[in-house]
RNA sequence: GUCCCCAUCGUCUAGCCAGGUCAGGACUCCAGCCUUUCAAGCUGGCAACACGGGUUCGAAUCCCGUUGGGGACGCCA
């Protein structure tokens, strides 16, 4: 038996991630299987090597460990497209040679009409030579599978039993990029069968591109694994969409910043998928493995509860630790020398006695601190609208890879120029988010060693102490804000 | 829009597959006890089977429909 978890290195590490890796170690570990850990990266422009340290750094963290790798399918091409040239050989998929342009106008139109938005196959009728001849004259071109036409697809998913789909509403799916990468579909096929990958534990998004993967399945002459689709987990607001870091805390890195303890986070996520009927709600990761069992998983998508995963690192931290141990968790938490050194520096200039330490810099030890309505306010400006160059410094932020103190100023300036406003009043009420005080350490470095979690976190925080910003203003804030940026 | 998945307290859920208990537990909230304060702890309380049909002596449980929610519909994963 072996199973893996396959995250994708474009972004914080998602506690979704953390959330797949737990069932599927959980099951391995009470079957004796083998975990696998697979990074996907055949997207070029948006994978990097920071983010999948980040991941194997946090799926450390959390204590899930893999048996076997990590993997990485860029490191596989040679695999992956020779199985694209046996499924090219056979037929089972066919160059396609149309471009953006077309695919775009082709959806739009069937969109509009309100039909399926597919590919409408029309290099699926090339000949094998022409197919051949333009694409060694340099033609740029795609790979794509030929679908069945007619019939039905039958799937089996391991929580919902069986899940029939119209093969002619599946889609051409592109297998091979035009750069020579593999798209998921084939990467994820072809690497699951040569892992020996018995169990394919994913996310409910994936759900829908099943009869794709059992076609590749088919056509490439492999037996498909058994199949099981986790729930989705969900935001804690009115519409409950799957988990996103607009609206959520969702990185690991958060919860370890925000002072969270791994065997919490990883207790919740279990409770999550094997709660106890009455009785103990606190086990370890052992304990949900020893009594691991898929009907104990419920279908509904669970909204992450923040009240709840406090209550239970609560009892983590007082039941697990006696006072001396509960010290070194802290100083390892807040005073790692590093960031120590960081934030003396910031208040050495700013101090008369040591004693001065605490009020200084208390709000670089704190989850979050308290924010007063009153305290965000800047002259001249209506609440909305400082509400609004909250979230628009929000959108830069989420978007910066980098987060050094000089390139936030470099954004400050930016945006402040772009708006019109003085530098100095368009920073007063980040000083107010970050630190809960109109008077306070320097802004950019503070947000620096916060990270860009707490940062994102607790300007989310003051935007609600301001009264939010509706969905509907959101849309056409996102508009101006797309002005603003290109403007600046 | 089309297709797929889902539906028990505000939230996580037990019960459903093999119909028959005041629908159970936990978080949150409220009250009381304990206590130098606050927590913690203890005790108690508020709170749910989405709706409509069927099958049945009997439906949260089985079937159908409606509604609601989510997901997918990319040369992203």
């Amino acid at each position: 038996m072996r199973v893996r978890v396959a995250p994708s290195p474009t972004g914080d590490p998602h506690v979704g991630t953390a959330y797949q890796a737990l069932v599927n170690l959980a099951f391995a570990r009470s079957r004796g299987g083998v975990f696998v850990l697979r990074i996907e990266d055949t997207d070029r422009a948006r994978s990097s090597l920071e983010s999948e340290a980040a991941i194997l750094d946090a799926l450390r963290w959390l204590g899930l460990d893999w048996d076997e790798g990590p993997y990485r399918q860029s490191e596989r091409l040679d695999l992956h497209r020779s199985e694209v040239d046996r499924l090219l050989a056979a037929g089972s998929a066919y160059r396609c040679f149309c471009t953006r342009e077309r695919l775009d106008e082709m959806r739009r139109e069937n969109r509009a009409r309100q039909r399926f938005p597919g590919y409408d196959r029309r290099c699926r009728g090339l000949s094998s030579e022409e197919s051949a001849r333009r694409a060694a004259a340099g033609e740029e071109h795609v790979v794509r599978v030929a679908m069945p036409t007619e019939g039905e697809c039958v799937m089996q998913d391991l929580l919902r039993g069986e899940i029939r789909r119209e093969w002619e509403l599946i889609d051409d799916q592109v297998i091979l990029k035009a750069d020579g990468y593999p798209t998921y579909h084939l990467a994820c096929t072809v690497d699951d069968h040569a892992m020996g990958i018995s169990h394919v534990i994913r996310g409910e998004e994936w759900i829908n591109s099943l009869p794709k993967h059992l076609r590749l399945y088919q056509a490439l002459g492999y037996e498909p694994p058994t199949f099981c689709h986790l729930p989705l987990l969900r935001n804690n607001d009115a519409n409950r969409s799957k988990l996103s870091k607009r609206r959520n805390p969702t990185s690991i890195t958060w919860f370890r910043d925000a002072g969270f303890l791994p065997q919490a986070l990883l207790n919740f996520l279990g409770l999550i998928v094997s709660s106890r009927a009455e009785g103990e709600e606190k086990f370890s990761f052992d304990q949900l493995a020893d009594g691991f069992r898929f009907e104990d998983i419920s279908l509904g998508g669970p909204v992450f509860d923040l009240d709840k995963l406090r209550w239970l690192n609560a009892r983590y931290l007082r039941e697990d630790h006696d006072a001396a141990g509960l010290a070194d968790l802290v100083r390892e938490w807040s005073m790692g020398r590093e960031r120590l050194a960081a934030i003396a520096a910031l208040a050495q200039p700013r101090l008369e006695t040591l004693g001065d330490w605490g009020r200084l810099t208390n709000f670089l030890f704190v989850d979050a601190p308290e924010v007063e309505r009153a305290k965000l306010a800047v002259k001249g400006l209506e609440e909305a609208q400082v509400a609004e160059v909250l979230q628009f410094m929000l959108w830069t932020l989420e978007r910066e890879q980098e987060f050094t103190a000089d390139v936030i100023q470099g954004h400050f300036r930016r945006l402040s120029e772009a708006l019109g406003l003085s530098l100095r009043d368009l920073t007063r009420p980040f000083y107010v988010a970050m630190s809960g005080q109109t008077a306070s350490l320097p802004l950019f470095q503070s947000m620096e060693i916060l990270g860009p979690d707490l940062v994102r976190a607790r300007t989310r925080r003051a935007i609600d102490a301001l009264g939010g910003i509706s969905g509907k203003r959101t849309k056409k804030l996102q508009k101006r804000f797309e002005a603003v940026r290109a403007a600046s």
